[in-house]
DNA sequence: CTCGATCCCTGGACGC
DNA sequence: TGCGTCCAGGGATCGA
């Protein structure tokens, strides 16, 4: 559920927190969510935490092998090939949080990585659907070069070649990693209500306009949630323990049967490319020959239990 | 190329 | 109350 705007969250509370202190031991416990155990355990101790950064829905803990803790060392990151990092992917459930050492290792804790100050950086992840993975040189460019652009920092041009390169519906391109990297499930949702496009339309039969005012209310909503510290559904909190309030200004997502805020008709769900999409039936235009494929008639699980 | 289906995993909600 | 079942989510993978 940690979508780019609480990835940010997390990651902004991290660089405050962790940056510049020094791993120094690392604890595996379930391992089954790590591409390679045993190189984490091997390069991750003595490195420093140079800055927390977020790509996509990742956050990447750039690493560096200063001896020394003088914080002027932080600044300068290898440019060249040398760079490395371990990249943490919170999926649906995950949590990376400094603890006191002495604190009670919460259920689920898998990854605990002692620092120099004698606080433990955590890893915490129920259903570990998340990803974490030391990458270093190459590998780590390659890693990264197979994400698409960030929502945020896409030019108009960029995004409408990306968003309408492909037949797929504009749903599945907005939550298709390797076009845009961060947006999910909420945010394509939101978006695409506030762009006034239904999920279901074919990524080219978006006019130059839809594209156009897409990404703008993307962007609009992606920068409001950072703001508001992310939606916690579920059970979402920050680095700081704290949950979002982002939720609260949902305007679809979860809000099927609900009015829509703008014509008052009645949201609705459905799947679309394989995800539960919420959509106003009268303000996003359903495409033409989208015979309702699939109507989940039967009740749905919790969607979230948002305390609103 | 795009699609749906399936799996991963746990806990929370629900039905009985 | 307690147990079984369903389902969420992102991403990988496989077959249609």
């Amino acid at each position: 559920m940690p979508e780019l705007p609480e990835v940010e969250t997390v990651a902004r509370g991290l660089q405050g927190s962790v940056a510049g202190r020094r791993i120094v031991s690392v604890i595996l416990r379930k391992v089954d969510f790590i591409d390679d155990p045993s190189a984490m355990e091997r390069e991750l101790p003595g490195k420093r935490i140079a800055r927390v950064e977020r790509f996509g829905k990742f956050m990447l803990l750039r690493l560096t092998k200063d001896a020394d803790g003088n914080a002027h060392a932080m600044g300068s990151i290898a440019l060249n090939g040398n760079s490395e990092a371990l990249l943490v992917h919170l999926g649906m459930t995950g949590n990376l949080a400094p603890h006191h050492a002495e604190q009670p290792l919460a259920k689920h804790t898998h990854v605990t990585f002692a620092l120099d100050d004698g606080r433990e950086l955590r890893y915490i992840d129920p259903r570990r659907f998340g990803r974490m993975a030391y990458l270093s040189g190459k590998t780590l460019a390659a890693e990264l070069q197979r994400f698409g652009a960030d929502p945020l920092l896409v030019t108009p041009e960029e995004f409408a070649t990306r968003i309408r390169g492909s037949k797929a519906r504009i749903k599945a391109q907005l939550l298709d990693q390797s076009v845009l990297r961060g947006v999910g499930n909420i945010y394509a949702d939101e978006s695409l209500w506030k762009a006034k496009i239904h999920p279901a339309r074919a990524g080219p039969s978006l006019t130059l306009n839809d594209v156009v005012r897409l990404r703008k209310e993307l962007q609009k909503i992606l920068l409001k949630a950072i703001e508001m510290r992310g939606s916690s559904i579920s059970d979402f909190v920050d680095a700081e323990g704290l949950a979002g309030d982002y939720q609260q200004h949902h305007k679809v997502y979860g809000r099927d049967g609900k009015k829509c805020f703008r014509c008052g008709a009645k949201i609705k769900w459905t799947v679309v490319a394989g995800r539960s999409s919420h959509f106003c039936p009268v303000c996003q235009r359903a495409p033409r020959g989208n015979a309702s494929r699939r109507k989940k008639t039967k009740r749905r699980g919790p969607v979230g239990t948002s305390k609103r």
